[in-house]
DNA sequence: GGTTGTGAACATATTCACAGCA
DNA sequence: TGCTGTGAATATGTTCACAACC
């Protein structure tokens, strides 16, 4: 690249993908430690051990961000913190509100993680007028009311939501009228933002289902290496025992009436 | 498809994508909400509506499950509910345990959309004795002791770990030992785990972060669409006002020491 | 020798656009 | 006519493998 900035737009451009961003944060975590161990360098193939990747996709990554190594040597542990938390925004601070202070709210308040890396809890607030006053995490939350007071005054950009799933699309509306542009939204809703905001959300649920799914096919493996036929079998099968066939060809959509019960809530903490 | 088993290994085979399968969540939970409010059909663009995607990404995603819709019509509710809930392996109910009851633990444990989806709270689980036998959400904590016990009486397959990070590693080893072979990870570490078992990891921290890295860029462009020079100037330069050419030009890594300090900061609120 | 940085090959995911069917 | 299901086109992400450099 340093060959002399002919072709590619310029200063190498931007456009770091967004697999990439979401790795930064690993391999910061990973220098972090480092740091305080006052390791000096480290190479791509132990940086990567430490973040739980590999070393190619961590040398991939880095060359997004510039040639901040040295071949032969490795990567210098402090610089790269540093251009790694200068390309995240970490070397200003953000303030942040978290809305909905229930259990989970609540947890979030009291995390230190939060704090640490240039993030710091600019206010807790609750619709509960029972709560308001009320020190949580050694801070008062505040009531909804002054949620448009609270996020001018204070500049706050990323907002926390951690209310039940029925408020989180109007208190996203009212953040985001107030000024803030990025969601961090833990209840288990779809919210609808206008352009230019970003929603990153979290979903306890989601994740297990996930995990549900996949230990669901271990067992179909599990019982298809069981029975009889060994190698080839484990292809077809699988998941099913039941009616893969028959439905995929009698899809007569007559109701069927799933579910475990009848229901679903997921509401939230409280 | 169903031209008759030809090629294409055998019933439709296994290989739904991972991309599709972190979205069926996200289906079933807006099909959950129609199927509560009675609606018999849904088309692919509605309910992509209600699930934050668009409707060919949903159509190809069913499209791995199989042929369940009607053409000229949509899908029917309840039959779709089912389906995916099978595919996700939720006809089943997971017992899973909760170790490390802290603040996140205790909210995880009271969350109500654990228990509503197949999940079963089995036992909560916690290193200090202090703990032991109080009750939270309605269960009593039972000591660290008593985890292989507690996983192979109860089956116990998925492990939800809320430790400090510290504890992690050596707590999914145990898991793992006693049985575990998907761990959801709320600790800020990464866990080294045998092939087989499955990790998902929730680390509010790294959201956050993400969100900075946007929330940065978003400055950026702001400032760089203020200053002079309007549409073509957004390409090449939006973060950095900083030293980015000249970091990349000169990468001697003289240490440099990059503290939050003198630096580069694009503006922002506060 | 050792390790980075990166084109090129491959793999996965998304979107388009329309044939096929109710 | 209306909507699904899906090939084909595109975009994004990962891995390989090696030239460039310390």
């Amino acid at each position: 690249m340093a060959t002399g900035r002919t072709h590619r737009p310029a200063t190498r451009s931007r456009g770091i993908p967004e697999a990439t961003v979401a790795r930064l944060p690993l391999y910061l975590r990973a220098l972090t430690a480092l740091s305080e161990r006052s390791v000096p360098t480290v190479s791509s193939e132990e940086l990567a051990a430490a973040a739980g990747v590999n070393s190619a996709k961590l040398r991939k990554d880095f060359s997004y961000l510039g040639s901040y190594g040295t071949r032969g040597v490795g990567y210098d542990v402090e610089y790269l913190v540093y251009q790694i938390s200068r390309e995240l925004g970490l070397t200003q601070d953000w303030p942040v509100v978290i809305v909905g202070i229930g259990n989970l709210g609540a947890a979030l308040a009291n995390y230190g993680g939060f704090a640490s890396r240039g993030f710091r809890v600019a206010a807790l607030i609750d619709a509960d007028p029972a709560m308001a006053g009320k020190p949580v995490a050694g801070m008062p939350v505040q009531h909804t009311d002054e949620l448009e007071k609270i996020i001018e005054e204070n500049g706050v950009s990323i907002g926390v939501i951690a209310t039940p799933a029925g408020a989180a699309q109007q208190v996203s509306e009212r953040l985001i009228a107030a000024g803030v542009t990025s969601i961090l939204n833990f209840a288990p809703t779809v919210l609808s933002v206008p352009d230019g905001v970003d929603v990153r959300k979290v979903d306890l649920s989601i994740e297990l289902q996930i995990l549900a799914f996949h230990e669901q096919r271990k067992a179909g493996e599990e019982a298809a290496a069981a029975a009889g036929s060994a190698t080839g079998a484990a292809e077809g099968q699988v998941t099913a025992e039941g009616p893969v066939a028959a439905a995929t060809a009698a899809p007569s959509p007559t109701v069927r009436k799933g579910g475990p019960e009848g229901d679903v809530p997921a509401v939230m903490p409280a």
